[in-house]
DNA sequence: AAATTAAAAGACAAATTACTCTTAAATATT
DNA sequence: AATATTTAAGAGTAATTTGTCTTTTAATTT
């Protein structure tokens, strides 16, 4: 698997954010039952996104979380970086250590090769921007195609 | 993580029997000293690689493990294939099941085309030209780069 | 035939990831 | 002030991946 549970989870979490885009706080149970995401699991993955400054959260009745100006601006590999850590993108085809620093494998170019078009991938794609594409064409963010934005 | 440490042992084992080429089978016990992998864990993944015809192995004296014909043509993605199954090929950006049978989501273009420059990397990559490249600018297969082709 | 070598198979243990539950802290409403 | 709402924090459980150990099976050597 490309990217951890954990961090899929926290994307969605986030396109879900920046489709409602007005800075208004939402709930964790809202967002956990739209999204078909355990409630207390995606808690744990959001306190991560607001500790790592890309959302805010704020308690008591009518509070929730919403993504920070930083969060708003951020890229998928922000969010991926954020949950999964840079690992995707430093690691190595075979699994050694320091990958490039070091005599390289005949792997190396190709491999560095992929690695960055899918850094590139991620850090070209906006989350605002793909959230608005979203509302367009009514893209499904759950299995069952059923959350509306 | 891209591949599962079992492939990425895997890949290393492939390698090393490619880089000796003339068919003749090497222990496991060697193989996991060079290689620096757990002995047992090795004879676990390179059991798979047998089972699904990429290697044959030979009990008793002078037994061992080699690439069988079909692993000898074998790329790399056949060896990912074989030990860590379709998912990194089939499975969405998102989670979601079935994808781009349904309607797809604004990260589905720009995920199907990284994830297929992974897929053609790697299928363009066969087992023995690395393993050529490997021996003619002795690359490393291990972390120490200890080992010689 | 007996002993040795090496892979196959299966049970087991540790580590990591995924997920749940409970309690505490902050804010709002009454 | 008391109660309700909602996130934070921490402990605990389940599942998966990673790694180990033991026994069995096939082949060779003596
Ligand atoms: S050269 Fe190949 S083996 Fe060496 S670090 Fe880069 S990808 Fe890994
Ligand atoms: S369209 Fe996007 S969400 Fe839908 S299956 Fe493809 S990558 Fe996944």
């Amino acid at each position: 698997m490309l990217l951890s549970k954990s961090c899929v989870y926290g994307l969605r979490a986030a396109l879900y954010l920046a489709a409602k885009k007005n800075g208004e706080y939402h709930s964790l149970r809202e967002m956990s039952e739209e999204l078909e995401i355990s409630f207390h699991f995606l808690t744990k993955i959001l306190q991560q996104l607001t500790a790592d400054g890309l959302m805010e959260s704020y308690k008591g009745p009518n509070g929730g979380v919403r993504l920070s100006r930083k969060g708003g601006n951020a890229t998928l590999f922000d969010m991926v970086i954020a949950i999964d850590g840079p690992g995707l993108f430093t690691q190595c085809a075979l699994g050694l250590p320091g990958c490039g620093s070091q005599e390289p494998c005949p792997l190396h170019e190709s491999w560095v090769d992929t690695r960055s078009s899918i850094e590139n991938m991620l850090k070209k794609t906006s989350l605002t921007k793909i959230a608005e594409e979203g509302k367009e064409k009514h893209f499904r963010l759950t299995a069952d195609g059923q959350f509306s934005w």
